[in-house]
DNA sequence: CTTGTTCAAG
DNA sequence: CTTGAACAAG
């Protein structure tokens, strides 16, 4: 028997917002550490990767690992017949051709349940390597969309070069070219911060990022890559989730687009860079 | 003669807003007690009735009885020429082929009027029994739009199942099925609130339902009926009409939807239910 | 969080 | 052309 409660169901309503148009039908996997997804977009060009972990949930009980195959556009559907403010309840039981969706409103006076069958999926599960990047970029969210929106009016592919004090990203299409550079916010913050880092471990690196730290870059190596900026574009719907995309690119390596859910997980998107020999190929 | 001035010009907006789609052509019917319609959808599946009472309107004049039949698309498409704030007077002579919409902006410095041809349509008045029904439900009318919409995603039809306690709307289709019941909001209250209604009248009892009463239930008769979700969500166009909608519900017999314009009169959709032996031909 | 508006998609 | 989604304002 599975059953998860996640008191901000709007939470889950923005992920399924966030991958529905990526991914058609997916397998979420259900265990005791959480409820996860794994999946490539229909053209195996994207891989979105979702956890919300356990422990984030209001109440979590998973007896044993069970895999949950949805459509992803029918689960988007019944979950927007839920309240922004609505307690969301998933369940399955260990036979599990069926998931239910349960909707509570705050003042519980309103009860929704939503069944829907499950399918079968069959999903080479797609082992990510934890890579070391090159370049790391931390950055607000909205500017990323607005970003990645703009420059969408004007080409098809967007270029991003991090160096250790920016992040620029270019564009050129028919109507002419663009380029957007976002600087490191504080140079000299940046360098005590980067210390503090080393001494205290990543937390003092993530509270000074919240404190008007615009764009903060972690850089081994400078990256220039180039991607397609329409499936960017579909990332950045994920853009409510969190006040701040973070940006892992390695030469040669699909970008990491991470979204935080604050105490429960991440929604990741990787995405393959344009090879220039392959330009010609992709259009 | 027949003149009438609203100054709430955004009451007759709505109005033509939530039965334009339903009904094409009807009379309306002035006399000196109101400005009245009955109609028939064209598939002759539901029934609008709408009633705006002499007393309600700012100014209200009819000599003798008049009928006026419109095209209440060519209706709503000049009284979408009104304000919402405007004030909006009909008239019409006693020939009365031609009716007169004049809009007067709240600052009295535009001044539109517009002429319509009338029609002659014929149409058997049908008189509407007034029947006791096994079951009233009184609730938010916003969240029987909501519920209404969010099942039609899912299925065409709903069938509503009114208990002492509970009003629960369930569909079904082809990705799965969804039940969402309202509890009645407070069952004490409930109890003192009828015992005042019969003392002192409806006012009491209206009083009490705008006070977060949310569903408010009085039952005859446990009653479960189907319905084509189509036909409710047309209806629930009038929600903007009213914060409360009230269904009346009898076993074989039409369901009513009342729509309460305040210290005018009424909009009231009936809708004939889904008998089981003819779900086959409706598909 | 709700409403109104505006924009895009079917 | 109609309807749903995105955005902004209260």
């Amino acid at each position: 028997m599975f059953e998860a409660r996640i008191l901000q169901g709007s939470i889950l309503k923005k992920v399924l917002e966030s991958i529905k148009d990526l991914v058609t039908d997916a397998n979420f996997e259900c265990t005791a550490n959480g409820f996860a997804l794994q999946a490539m977009d229909s053209s195996h060009v994207s891989l979105v990767a979702l956890m919300l972990r356990s422990t984030g949930f209001d109440h979590y009980r998973c007896d044993r690992d069970v895999t949950m195959g949805m459509n992803l556009l029918n689960m988007s559907k019944m979950l927007k017949c839920a309240d922004n403010d609505d307690t969301i309840t998933m369940k399955a039981d260990d036979a599990g051709d069926v998931v239910t969706f349960m909707f509570e409103n705050p003042k519980a006076d309103k009860i929704s349940d939503f069944q829907m069958k499950l399918m079968d999926i069959d999903t080479e599960h797609l082992g990510i390597p934890d890579t070391e990047y090159e370049a790391t970029v931390k950055m607000s969210s909205n500017e990323f969309q607005r970003i990645c929106r703009d420059l969408s009016s004007i080409g098809d592919t967007v270029t991003i070069a991090v160096t250790k004090d920016s992040v620029k990203f270019t564009t050129s299409g028919d109507i002419g070219e663009a380029n957007i550079t976002c600087r490191r916010t504080s140079d000299g913050d940046m360098k005590e911060e980067k210390v503090k880092t080393e001494e205290d471990g990543e937390k003092v690196h993530n509270t000074k990022s919240s404190e008007g730290q615009n764009v903060d870059i972690d850089l081994q190596e400078p990256v220039t890559l180039t991607f397609a900026l329409r499936y960017l574009n579909s990332f950045c719907k994920a853009t409510s989730l969190c006040e701040n995309v973070r940006l892992q690119l390695s030469k040669e390596l699909p970008v990491v687009v991470q979204y935080l859910i604050e105490d429960m997980g991440y929604v990741r998107f990787y995405l393959a860079p344009k090879i220039e020999e392959e330009d010609a190929d992709e259009s």
